[in-house]
RNA sequence: CGGGGUUUAGCGCAGUUGGUAGCGUGCUACGUUCGGGACGUAGAGGUCGCAAGUUCGAAUCUUGUAACCCCGACCA
């Protein structure tokens, strides 16, 4: 009984979806493609939801909302997009269902056909820009920075828990602007602020870059990503931001009176996570025995199981907890005094381990003698017995050093498994490892494209930081600007 | 959409040459337990994915169909 999860080693993704399912995040829906997110896993969507609504707020951003319906002539306005999005959606032909005939329950109605269909949304910048054309006609009204937190569909062919899912819940912020610089800033910004919730509240380290032009967003003009690694080695894009330039503008015809009286189009960016993060989250930092949560995210943050042998004991136990209790939510702690009889402190312990509580104490008759109280941390695994006086300042420094240390467990990880590879030979073994490969590369698709197909790997993105030194194509030899990251993604 | 696999109790599974369904776990009650998923005793729980067919008789054989999982293709 002691082993919950089957090894990583066997198999990453049936270990993942197991780890899902028993970690009470969520499950496999009854509609093709779709999961149910678990009440455990929308307290951890809903934690993320509001630190990234509170990062929107404090850059100037304010949330609105907009159809789930888009009339298809929308999605033909704009060519690029359309050729990146015409396939795989969900389209509403009817508007009526009747009684069958056979009166074997119900059927569409035929007669109830719509005359244009209308396609549930997969991303909203068409619907937005149709929208954004009534609000926008002098530069008065630029900047308009909006988000949406909404459900979108993709009917993708291939689905998982959390990764790719056919409905996922999502923010996506639509931004207009006056000028290209300010639209460009805007973009950019916002990666940082990706970044620095993936980093900071996630404690998932990721590599911020721009996009090669076979990954682009469909319709931008660039996209802009934060990149993150699992364990199996694989890369995960854990949030894109997109500078759309004019291009949804020219579309839905978005102009406006520039200051110099002169009419102008519209400069746009969006820019969007989504419950995908949940999955980089579980995918960087669990392990066989649960899930592993970032004290910043848990919703339970410290568990209390007391070990008692009659109702005396676990009064006096209780007893002894209360002001600790009260001494650790004085300090903003979530703490969970689990006095539930109905379930052995063993059974606790592992239940609280696959759930990713980041810190748990246990007192028992030992304790209460003693004047003592076990911590232990779900981290590292260990456990320590230390004096209750004073113990909630110990926990609350916890909070941090554990926040601290699976950022850094992860960034290690990442740095063993990226290296600088500069032969295609050298490539085509390296890859199989997984991880991320830093490469030559000379700028074209068609290079992209060939390593695609012969390694299954593609870049990652072109990254900001790190190494600019030029070099020479790993493929073709010529010249290369800088290295970029390759990796084999989900 | 191609290749492979699965579908039997809440969950995980077994079920032989066709003979009317079982194990583990969980659940309920009682008792002993309680410092790493306790034990004993007694119980409840199943249209065997769905639909046809073969047969005296189908979880088992045939055909069709659906859902899910894995590997591809696809994918902000």
């Amino acid at each position: 009984m002691a082993k919950q999860l089957t090894s990583r080693s066997e198999n990453y993704s049936q270990w993942y979806n197991e780890l899902v399912v028993k970690a009470d995040l969520a499950e496999s829906s009854s509609v093709r493609g779709c999961m149910v997110i678990k009440p455990y896993g929308y307290a951890i969507w809903e934690r993320m939801q509001r630190a990234l609504d509170d990062m929107f707020k404090a850059t100037g951003h304010v949330n609105a909302y907009f159809p789930l319906f888009i009339p298809k002539s929308f999605l033909s306005k704009e060519a690029d997009h359309v050729e990146g999005f015409a396939k795989e959606c969900a389209v509403v032909t009817h508007y009526r269902l009747k009684q069958n005939p056979d009166g074997s329950g119900v059927v569409v109605d035929p007669a109830a056909k719509l005359e244009e269909e209308l396609i549930v949304r997969p991303t909203s910048e068409t619907i937005i820009w149709s929208t954004y054309k009534n609000w926008i006609h002098s530069y008065r009204d630029l900047p308009i920075l909006c988000n949406q937190w909404a459900n979108v569909v993709r009917w993708e062919m291939r689905t998982r828990l959390f990764l790719r899912t056919a409905e996922f819940l999502w923010q996506e912020g639509h931004t207009a602007h006056a000028t290209s610089q300010e639209a460009l800033e805007e973009a950019q910004r916002m990666l940082e602020v990706y970044a620095d919730f993936a980093e900071n509240f996630m404690a998932v380290p990721v590599i911020k870059g721009v996009k090669s032009a076979n990954e682009r967003f469909a319709g931008a003009v660039e996209t802009f990503c934060i990149e993150a690694l699992m364990q199996d080695g694989k890369a995960l894009q854990a949030g894109t931001s997109h500078f759309l330039g004019q291009n949804f503008a020219k579309a839905f015809d978005v102009t406006f009176m520039n200051k110099e009286n002169q009419q102008e189009l519209v400069w746009a960016t969006s820019w969007g996570v989504s419950t995908r993060l949940m999955g980089a989250l579980i995918m960087t930092h669990s392990d066989d025995d649960g899930l592993v949560l970032p004290p910043v995210l848990a919703p339970i943050q410290v568990v209390i199981v007391p070990i008692y042998k009659n109702d005396e004991q676990l009064a006096a136990i209780v007893e002894k907890l209360q002001p600790l209790v009260g001494a650790l939510k004085a300090r903003g702690i979530r703490v969970k005094l689990d006095d539930d009889d109905t379930k052995k402190p063993g059974w606790k312990f592992a239940e609280y381990e696959l759930k990713g509580v980041p810190v748990r104490l246990a007192m028992g008759a030992r304790d209460l003698e003693n004047g003592t109280i076990e911590v232990a941390r779900r981290d590292t695994m260990t456990k320590e017995t230390l004096p209750l006086e004073g113990v909630e300042e110990h926990v609350a420094g916890l909070m941090d050093t554990i926040q601290r240390n699976i950022l850094q467990k992860a960034k290690d990880f990442r740095a063993s498994v990226t290296r600088t590879v500069d032969t295609y030979d050298e490539f085509k073994v390296e890859i199989e490892k997984g991880g991320f490969l830093l490469c030559h590369w000379d700028g074209t698709p068609e290079t992209e494209e060939k390593i695609k197909e012969e390694t299954k790997a593609t870049i990652r993105c072109i990254p900001f930081d790190g190494d600019k030194t030029p070099g020479k194509c790993m493929v073709t030899g010529k010249p290369s600007k800088q290295r970029v990251v390759f990796a084999r993604a989900y």
